[in-house]
RNA sequence: GGGCGAAUAGCUCAGUUGGUUAGAGCAAACGGUUUACAUCCGUUAGGCCGAGGGUUCAAGUCCUUCUUCGCCCACCA
């Protein structure tokens, strides 16, 4: 340990940690191991597809804390990992894979595409959970999970089933959010609004028996017109109320068309008239079914017209709408373009604009489970911090809509639905039992054909906090670590998953699957824009980790959250340097202590013989532990980090340390200097695991698992008021004063020694150590001068008392004395502002007594202080 | 269009139910280092707390209006 290097170098150290941790399987979670009773954390799982980015660990590194910090306190801790089959992102992956190779799914055909789907599965999946590990995350790895797991997909067979027989699971013809590019229906949520500017296109449609008039109707998709099967205008609006009922006839293709009432249409907007289009649009589509209108569907699901757009027909929708502007324009019937801004829905996973299609699609009927949830959430469950996305939430849970689950793609839960040849539905968890509930209908056996269609990926997800604990299953696990205690996740899913989860979890466990919703901010980079790879801004954490330690990344991450977190390569050198300071300060340690004081705890301080620096030390190190533990119980760990960076750099390095080196000999200080550092290194380990686990098995002369070791008790005997005012006051002092720092110490009879450095203004300083000795009651004190420096002065200036004073140092006498002088007139300032306060009627007759009180003191205080300082100022001239 | 949040030093943020002279880290400038650490130590500088109005003995903190930014939701063709 005495050629421990000076340097720290987490690569060797991390690895040395991580294979160990590998070897050992610490983080293993028993059912009903400990008395004390679980803590369980499930990951958010990554899309299997994923690589890590700063998200991840950002996220990861939140519920390491938690994990950790919870075992430490002797909780059964599980935090259970896990990724994601992600259905639409991973067949866009191997889509783009096949494509590289001239082939297509529909080429290849479905049996053989899944194939392609497992073989990518089998060699990329793991990725990001090996990236994970890096991290330094304590998952329970022999319990990681897929969504498509065997079992998994049993749990996910179980919710459908069941959720059908419940009545809550409907197949219909409605108008869905279609991507055409993936060519597959996505949910409300997959379909995100983004501002685009486009046109409003006025147009003429004439009447059939005066083609010389016409009505105007506005749209933004002039391409939908083919499919047109009515023109609304609103009952109540005295332009068109003796026009209702009178044909159109639509331009272009001359189909007719009638003009009906509706009170949907707003006759404020464009013209007043609108052109329905049922098969096209969600409104039309109310319209369509409210006065029974045609659906005319005029695309092919790949967003190519069909032959019901007549000429236009083979055209795709876009290459549609250009070239039906044109001829609209051409043959008159376009009255003006006007632009025209406006929101459109994309496909979440490839930006496509998504067209409202006409499909039949299996919903999930969610009122009856969002009024359980939110009957739930008024209750307090779950908790959602911070605590401004409640609302959102709630919101959500209120304006509620049903959830279309179904999906035009392959990779995925197959819908456990089987149809026989006359369209019969049969839901079941396997063909084998469709086929009985076939028999029992026909009385004979038939042939059934499954839906080919899969569920959203969500339909799984939804399902985590208790599936991947064996549910359907009734097992121990299932039984002993549900419904776990907080959730880490990123607000954008709050719908996607956080919602659904808790609706799952009520509906299948009769109880809200997590305690707590903490919802973390997006990491950014430090001109504050959202990290990706296409503006190339992205900071990889993996090279941060190779550049300065997975420690340095988790700790500089967790320091910078605040709402968001902004991200720049020099805030990871705070991170580096912290644990380099760890290391050399239990280098220092260790190179100066005897054997015999390492000892195992606080017991083994005899306190009525430590040092006046040591109880200072003990007083703090406990005041910081409780201080800590609080901000981790309350997810604050921003300011948890904060409170150890102070505590241990601040406090322990900057002074006690320094302290320290006066009385090296002092076994009991020893003691205490240890075992504060080795506590530290505990509070600390749920941070930066990997650094504090190794210098803990220094200390410990073996390799120790820090997470399996006992967080440290607070314990109040050992807070001591005195110390801290006393070598509060000499920190006061000291540190007013350039270079004094080093020369302060205080010897073991808790005398104060005080080696002046060749600096005048120290001089002055016998006063102040006058009125130290008082405070800290100490009998006597020695007053020395000699260190290096100033016995070279001495040697060439004998005789002279300007010899302490080195002559760049005039300058700092002159600074010093300037600054004193404007402590004063702040103080005095201060001093002045509260005797206003004082003389103030109302302040007297109204403030609380106990602040009256406060303000005297304070002003008494300063008045001292300052009488003081005039002395000091007095004597440096 | 509806809702939510933020605005404090050059940057990132603290600032507890109104009650010390508004703090810290980073960056900057200056200075230091034979003796754990230059990934170190010290010093300095830098703020009408976004703007206006109000409540109060007292406002960074509470109320109100405005400005700017961010986020969420949304069927006005």
């Amino acid at each position: 340990m005495s050629d421990i290097a000076s340097r720290y170098d987490p690569r060797i150290i991390e690895e040395k940690r991580l294979k160990l941790w590998e070897e050992r399987k610490p983080f293993h979670a028993v059912a009903g191991r400990s008395t004390k009773g679980k803590f369980t954390i499930v990951i958010p799982p990554p899309n299997v597809t994923g690589v890590l980015h700063m998200g991840h660990a950002l996220n990861n590194t939140l519920q390491d804390i938690l994990t950790r910090y919870k075992r430490m306190q002797g909780y059964e801790a599980l935090w259970m990992p896990g990724t994601d089959h992600a259905g639409i992102a991973t067949q866009n992956v191997v889509e783009k894979q096949l494509a590289k190779e001239g082939l297509t799914r529909d080429g290849l055909g479905r049996e053989k595409f899944m194939e392609r789907l497992w073989e990518w599965k089998k060699h990329h999946g793991d990725t990001i959970i090996n990236q994970l590990h890096k991290l330094g995350s304590s998952c329970d790895w022999e319990r990681t999970r897929f969504t498509m797991d065997d079992d998994y997909s049993d749990a996910v067979k179980e919710a459908f089933v069941e959720l059908y027989k419940r009545g809550l699971i409907y197949q219909g013809n409605y108008i869905i959010n279609w991507c055409p590019r993936c060519e597959t229906a996505l949910s409300d949520e997959e379909a995100e609004h983004k501002d685009a500017n486009g046109n409003l296109w006025h147009i003429k449609y004439h009447f059939k028996d005066d083609l010389d008039n016409f009505v105007v109707v506005a749209t933004t998709r002039p391409e939908t017109m083919l499919g047109d099967t009515a023109v609304a205008v609103n009952p109540a609006d005295e332009r068109y109320q003796a026009l209702i009922g009178k044909v159109l006839v639509l331009p272009l293709i001359g189909r007719e068309t009638k003009i009906i009432a509706d009170d949907f249409v707003d006759a404020g907007f464009g013209s007043g008239a609108v052109k329905v289009t049922p098969a096209h649009d969600p409104n039309d589509f109310a319209m369509g079914r409210r006065h029974g209108l045609e659906f005319i569907n005029i695309m092919h699901p790949n967003g190519i017209l069909n032959r019901n757009a007549g000429k236009f027909a083979g055209l795709e929708r876009f290459a549609a709408r250009k070239a039906i502007v044109k001829e609209l324009t051409e043959a008159g019937f376009l009255l003006k373009t006007a632009p025209h801004a406006h929101a459109v829905r994309r496909c979440y996973r490839c930006d496509t604009i998504v067209e409202p299609y006409l499909s039949k699609q299996w919903f999930v009927k969610m009122q009856p489970l969002a009024d359980k949830a939110l009957a739930a959430f008024r209750a307090g469950h779950p908790r959602i911090q911070p605590k401004r996305w409640e609302k959102v939430y709630e919101n959500w849970l209120v304006d509620i809509r049903d959830w279309c689950i179904s999906r035009q793609i392959w990779w995925g839960h197959r819908v456990p639905v089987w149809y026989d040849s006359e369209g019969n539905v049969f839901c079941a968890k396997s063909e084998a039992e469709a086929l009985a509930q076939a028999v029992v209908k026909h009385g004979k056996a038939v042939e059934l054909k499954q839906d080919p269609d899969v569920l959203d990926t969500w339909f799984s997800s939804w399902l985590w906090p208790f599936a991947t604990l064996g549910w359907p299953k009734k097992n121990a696990d299932v039984k002993f670590f549900y419904p776990t205690n907080s959730l880490f996740t990123a607000p954008e899913i709050i719908f996607f998953w956080v919602a659904r989860m808790v609706m799952a979890g009520i509906e299948f466990m009769g109880e809200v699957p997590f305690d707590d919703v903490i919802l973390h901010g997006t990491v950014r980079d430090a001109k504050g824009r959202k990290m990706s790879k296409s503006l190339g801004n992205a900071v990889d954490p993996l090279e941060i980790i190779s550049e300065y330690g997975a420690d340095a990344l988790r700790l500089s991450m967790v320091l910078n959250s605040g709402q968001d977190i902004y991200i720049s390569n020099e805030k990871f050198e705070v991170g580096r340097n912290f644990a380099n300071k760890l290391w050399n300060a239990s280098r220092f340690l260790l190179m100066n202590i005897k054997p015999e004081a390492r000892v195992n705890d606080f017991s083994a301080l005899d306190m009525a013989q430590l040092d006046l620096a040591s109880r200072w030390v003990v007083s703090r190190y406990q005041k910081a532990l409780l201080n800590v533990g609080q901000a981790i119980e309350e997810y604050h760990n921003s300011e948890a980090v904060n409170l150890l960076y102070e505590f241990f750099w601040g406090t322990y390095c900057d002074w006690y340390l320094e302290l320290m080196k006066g009385r090296l000999d002092n076994v009991n200080a020893q003691k205490a200097a240890y075992l504060v550092l080795k506590d530290t290194l505990k509070i600390l380990h749920p941070f930066i695991p990997f650094v504090t686990e190794e210098l803990y098995s220094q200390f410990a002369g073996e390799e120790k698992i820090l997470t399996l070791e006992a967080w440290p008790v607070f314990d109040k005997a050992l807070v001591d008021e005195p110390a801290e005012a006393a070598v509060g006051v000499l920190i006061d002092l000291a540190s007013g004063i350039r270079n004094v720092r080093s020369q302060w110490g205080i010897n073991p009879k808790d005398q104060i020694v005080c080696i002046l450095s060749a600096d005048q203004f120290a001089l002055s300083l016998t006063d102040n150590l006058e009125a130290l000795k008082r405070l800290l009651k100490v009998s006597d004190f020695e007053l020395r001068a000699g260190d290096t420096q100033i016995r070279n002065a001495a040697t060439g200036l004998a005789g002279n008392i300007t010899f302490f004073i080195p002559l760049g140092d005039v300058i700092d006498v002159v600074k010093e004395k300037t600054r004193i002088e404007a402590e004063v007139a702040q103080q005095e300032k201060a001093a002045a502002a509260i005797e206003k306060r004082l003389a103030n009627a109302g302040f007297v007759s109204q403030a609380p007594a106990e602040v009256i009180e406060k303000e005297r003191q304070r002003m008494t205080d300063l008045r001292a202080k300052n009488k003081e300082l005039n002395k000091a100022l007095a004597s440096l001239i």
